[in-house]
RNA sequence: CGGGGCAUGGCGCAGUCUGGUAGCGCAUCUGCUUUGGGAGCAGAGGGUCGGGGGUUCGAAUCCCUCUGCCCCGACCA
């Protein structure tokens, strides 16, 4: 494309309402533009890297063997009223009503639809397995619409469904689907962490989430630097410490702490270190009374772990202060297991300390050198935290790192929740009818693209992944216009470049050299060649890769060579 | 939905408190000069100041109301 030929500008300046930096710069390098909340057209620049992620991801899914259709839309309520989720679904989906006055949804995701269709068309468990997929437009009405295309209401989504004549043959279907998308992800050119996640709330058994590694990521996770373990942080698990606790060495001795409430305050007050102190929190208990959980004070309770515990209410709440009162006599900020009686669990790493300080159950004191055994019983002991950086792995390879990730992709084994409701059921050997088992696989191509921006990115802008470039090279004549020679040796570049199968970009416009080079860094083009009057005269172009601090000189005859290999996929 | 904020030319903003001819930078257009890191000079076009209602001789500015958007929170394949 010679870029003379197209309109759209580039911003200079930041957009007042873009927070995050994919959203910034997808405004300002023109690849996306907002036409209402949650709402965003693709520009042509934008449109071409959202294609590129597209078709890795359809070559993928073609080679694991899913079948691509292309379902609705717009579907009727009925399928939903059928599924049972027109009224658990809530208001995040856009319903509306026809001229005949009959309700229907814009389809936030197809397990009905595709259900339907498979009750109606498979018969035999000769037919089965089978993965049905598509791309295309899914619309969630968010409450909160948020950095552009990353939390959209109107997306584009790969969704892929598998059927199954029982479970076995569906945890196969689903090993297919885990390996197509790690070599997506991998051909996306993308950090990423396959992570464990909580597939609770829709029924099924294994579940696990695709991110993208970014410090902008909303979710944080847990992996091993010693094998490929990672999970969501709430649900990634600690294993208790090997080491016994220290023998005691320090004495029991009550210190008065004024005002010292928090196990900052605490810590500054006694000089001591907030793993050396133990923090006792109250929640509701399901009897109406209170749990105590204790954890090392730099510790953080993880509240998933901690509501599966014996007796304490669910969801989790935090006993009130007056509850806290009512159960031991002292005010929130110096609680303390002693003279505790109610039902007390201690995380694994409480429990390991030695010579601790903890509250007193008395405002204003603290008991320090503390020891179990000797000053206290030795507490139940569980997991109930969230992990932090250097915790052992619980596969026992290697220790935790802690990252923040963008959730891109998410496979579930779905079971039969929705075969059972809508009745899909097909003959199996014997001639019996069989409930099929399901698999559902997603894939957010739009969010792929600003999540590939959030990784890889730098003061000047994006610094595309090659594979998903919108364009792979781009050629920056200086004054194109004024000398005949370089514009020569630019378009005959250009054709060579073109001719090699090389998405590459001219910028023919009369402009400043400095306009030029901002604009093709903003850009985020992967390969640079600038050409230049002086070295022009001895036969050389300078080349530049994006992520590259410096240039180098090669030889204009050998620039399309130069480029093609370097851009060989 | 709760809390906070914003709405003035295509973009970024000032002006609002204290009512009195609607401004600045960028971008756009024309001309001249310039040409390897977002050029200079001269000129030009472009705004019902988010909508409606009110107060006033007079409203971007004060009052009422509606709408849209952004941020934080809760929520979420």
């Amino acid at each position: 494309m010679r870029l003379s030929q197209y309109p759209i500008l580039t911003l200079k300046e930041d957009p007042a309402d873009a927070e995050v930096v994919s959203h910034r710069l997808m405004l300002r390098a023109g690849m996306i533009r907002r036409l209402a909340a949650g709402l965003y057209t693709w520009l042509p620049f934008g449109l071409r890297t959202l294609r590129k992620v597209e078709r890795i991801i359809r070559e993928e899914m073609d080679r694991a063997g899913a079948l691509e259709l292309s379902m609705p839309t717009v579907q009727p309520a009925e399928l939903w009223q059928e599924s049972g989720r027109w009224s658990e679904f809530g208001p995040e989906l856009l319903r509306f009503k026809d001229r005949h006055d009959r309700d229907f949804a814009y389809g936030p995701t197809h397990e009905e639809v595709i259900t339907d269709i498979a009750r109606r068309e498979l018969r035999s468990y000769r037919q089965l397995p089978v993965n049905f997929y598509q791309i295309q437009g899914k619309f969630r009405d968010e409450i909160r619409p948020r950095f552009g295309v990353m939390r959209a209401r109107e997306f584009l989504m790969k969704d892929a469904y598998s059927f199954h004549i029982d479970e076995a043959s569906l945890a196969e279907g689903y090993r297919l689907m885990f390996d197509a998308y790690s070599r997506i992800f991998t051909r996306l050119g993308l950090k990423y962490r396959a992570v464990q996640a909580d597939g609770g709330s829709i029924g099924g058994s294994a579940s696990q989430e695709f991110h993208v590694l970014a410090d902008s990521g909303e979710d944080a996770i847990a992996f091993s630097d010693g094998d490929d373990y990672a999970a969501n942080l709430e649900m990634a698990a600690v294993a208790a410490p090997t080491a016994p606790a220290p023998a005691p060495a320090r004495a029991l001795a009550k210190v008065a702490t004024p005002q010292a409430r928090t196990i900052a305050d605490l810590s500054a007050l006694l000089g001591v270190a907030p793993a050396q102190c133990l923090k006792m929190l109250l929640v509701d208990g399901a009897d109406g009374g209170v749990v105590a959980l204790l954890l090392r004070g730099d510790h953080e309770l993880n509240a998933l772990k901690a509501q599966k515990l014996p007796g304490v209410a669910s969801p989790l709440r935090l006993a009130s202060a007056e509850r806290v009162r009512a159960s031991t006599g002292c005010e929130p900020g110096f609680l303390g297991p002693f003279g505790f009686t109610g039902k007390l669990f201690a995380d694994h790493a409480a429990a390991a300390l030695a010579d601790f300080v903890c509250g007193a159950n008395e405002k204003d004191q603290h008991y320090s050198g503390v020891n179990w055994g000797r000053d206290l019983a030795v507490p139940e002991t569980r997991d109930i935290r969230n992990a932090v950086a250097g915790d052992l792995s619980p596969t026992g390879r290697g220790r935790l790192q802690i990252a923040r990730g963008i959730e891109v992709g998410h496979i579930f084994q779905l079971g039969r929740k929705y075969s059972e409701a809508m009745h899909a059921a097909v003959l199996d050997e014997q001639g019996k009818s069989v409930t099929m088992y399901m698999g559902c696989y997603g894939i957010g191509v739009t969010r792929v693209v600003a999540a590939a921006i959030e990784q890889n990115h730098d003061a000047n802008g994006i610094i595309w992944p090659e594979a998903i470039a919108p364009f792979r090279a781009v050629l920056v004549p200086i004054n194109y216009q004024k000398s005949q020679r370089l514009r020569e040796a630019a378009d005959s570049l250009y054709r060579d470049l073109l001719a090699a199968g090389i998405d590459t970009l001219l910028d023919d416009r009369d402009l400043r050299a400095g306009v030029k080079f901002a604009d093709s860094e903003l850009l985020g083009i992967p390969h640079r060649i600038v050409l230049g009057e002086r070295g022009l005269a001895e036969g050389t172009v300078e080349y530049r890769h994006r992520g590259a601090a410096e240039s180098t000189q090669i030889p204009l005859a050998d620039a399309e060579r130069f480029i093609r290999a370097r851009t060989a996929a």
